[in-house]
DNA sequence: ACGGCCGGGACCCCCCGTTGAT
DNA sequence: ATCAACGGGGGGTCCCGGCCGT
């Protein structure tokens, strides 16, 4: 019999994974000692390591949470998107989320998208278990360059798996270069040059924006 | 009086980098434990930490190596091309070094790029030490764009600054994927989107490769 | 909600505090290391620094200790006489104390004293920290004299304050005298002879005894 | 054949033996760390470990020079006018010494007695090297109190060796209280108290001065 | 469910003393 | 005789995770 209500014990455990989080992207997975988690969390180790076997399981369970909103986000809007909100996000520290509290920090998001990259590197049983999120984005991806290229706007002399890296490689670069906090500058100009290149084989005129 | 020639120092000095590169790009910065790189180098603590303050230390000296040589490869032949090498030894693993002994590994290369980014986003003085390399990567581009658009090899329709944000934006992702170990696949034909992105208004054919 | 109850914590801090003492007066401030401390006082590493921020704190404490019960006892009975209950408990080592379980023993006493000189002299830092202390066991000789001066019991040609520095000297002399492991020898007689001092101005007969 | 003078040598002996005091009397002998020593020295490992086997017999060995200087100053001028001098060079700090370059500053002196009074305490071993320099101040003492009763400057009361164990506990207390950087205040007739009770019986009346 | 106490492994770095070159 | 380079042991301390009591 749970004395707490389920919804409780679900609150809790996304409590946890909000401050996890942020402690993950502000000193990186080593740096976030279980010292640290307890003091972004608000709850003691007992209480965390009731809800997260071990440091380990935590760390992923926070990347598969993010992995799973930029699957979804990039069904819906495209990678060009996500990267524009990104951009925006990042343009405007602190600024309240527009999609809710459960929205993660941009600034936690692209922490936790390098420490994933780091333990990949690292920890080859990390990797095994991370391939699987991985594949859906890029699948999410694919599908999405699928249907736009249906819909005439995406250039069709080039293969759709090329498209997607090649977007895939902008978002990798993006992440990379916010999450070293270098200035933002013409970053939007730079988007739109990628966008083009996906979308017209000529390259084409730059938008007028 | 020495004990041995400045020569011989600096070999070992240049021995102690590699291993430390070795064993950084392995085991990120926190996983390389002092005891990891005595075997790595094959010298022991007191030796190392003879010739380097302290960790740290150390490990700004293997990344300021590496940033001083992508300078001048960057320089020379141009980011595009970097990326193009980065792939090439990233296809063949343990494939002899063509540039002579001291041309880094390439797993080294990207896994230390890859911990400057993190110390980057958790240490602030970290940062302040090496923004100085990067701008001098970021000029070494600005200042090789502006050559070949004088050859008329760059597109002109577009910012200089921006279409060498453009490409610091394909390199870095290009970074974070090497890094993360995924599948090389089409990269190559990527590379050629984001090479005529830079080179033509019109984007124009695809060069036959 | 406390684990264990707040006395049981006070004993474990107590347990530790012993230990502590007999470690630093067998081996030294720095001979004690944390594996000699957990031998001594039976618990890990973990539980120690879980009470005691790090070794520097934990020594003080132990000094303080020993401190507050010179001040207690040198009140209540004079300086005199803690040297000759030093010099008793000196004489029969092991003897268990007839003061309680809490009586620290005297060679742990005379050890911390001689380690608080230490970092006196070495620890500026220390010295401030320490500087209260002192002066408590000071201003408790002072009063004692006084009381007993009242009583007719000492030499009123000198000034109180002179005669207290001369029994803490002979107090000082006694703790490194000891502390060295020199022989007791006639210390008995000597202790007469300070006492003499302060009680007649004519220094006066020896009592028999 | 020696390529350097036997005075060379000797010099060089003395100048590491001084700067190895001035070590071992500020931070302690654990505290003199031959990185420290070679710095105060001005000389490096491999010139000091030339002439002393290790840190060990250098500490023996200036332990050995100052008690030698002690055992002569004792026999010649009294424990009561070594305590005075003492107290005199205490009193002007920086002060040059007035019996020539090889007169141990007085700081050196009080940090070596105490760091040997450690060292006795800790160390077995050397506690037997020790004895025997010991127990030679203790007979110098001895020796002119001796040749001072017999000038009628005594007491003849007590035993000779009862009146050298009351100096040396206040020589002992002096050398605590001086290298505790405690306040000298009104040692100087503290010091008179102690003459008066070797002198006369009777105490008799406070010498004017 | 939660939290404080505790165990013990491992971390980085310091430190002493040796070696071989000069 | 002197010294830089070096080996490797051990220092204190942090840190993760388990264990009970509440």
């Amino acid at each position: 019999v749970p004395r707490v209500s389920a919804a409780q014990l679900k609150a809790r455990r996304l409590r946890i994974l909000a401050g996890a989080r942020a402690c993950f992207a502000r000193y990186g997975y080593e740096g976030a000692t279980v010292r640290r988690l307890e003091d972004e969390v608000g709850l003691s180790r007992g209480a965390i390591f009731h809800h997260f076997r071990d440091k380990e399981s935590l760390f992923l369970a926070v990347a598969e949470d993010d992995a799973a909103v930029m699957v979804e986000t990039v069904a819906r809007h495209g990678l060009v998107q996500v990267m524009r909100d990104l951009l925006d996000r990042a343009d405007t520290t602190g600024k309240p989320s527009d999609e809710g509290p459960n929205e993660p920090e941009v600034a936690g998001w692209l922490g936790t998208q390098l420490e994933v990259s780091r333990r990949l590197r690292t920890d080859p049983a990390f990797a095994t278990r991370w391939a699987a999120r991985s594949e859906a984005i890029a699948s999410a991806t694919r599908q999405r360059l699928h249907r736009q290229r249906a819909a005439g706007a995406v250039r069709s002399d080039v293969d759709l798996s090329v498209l997607a890296q090649f977007l895939e490689l902008a978002y990798d670069g993006m992440v990379l270069h916010l999450a070293m906090g270098r200035p933002l500058a013409d970053l939007g100009r730079v988007l739109d040059l990628v966008e083009i290149a996906v979308r017209h084989p000529a390259g084409g005129p730059l938008r007028d924006s």
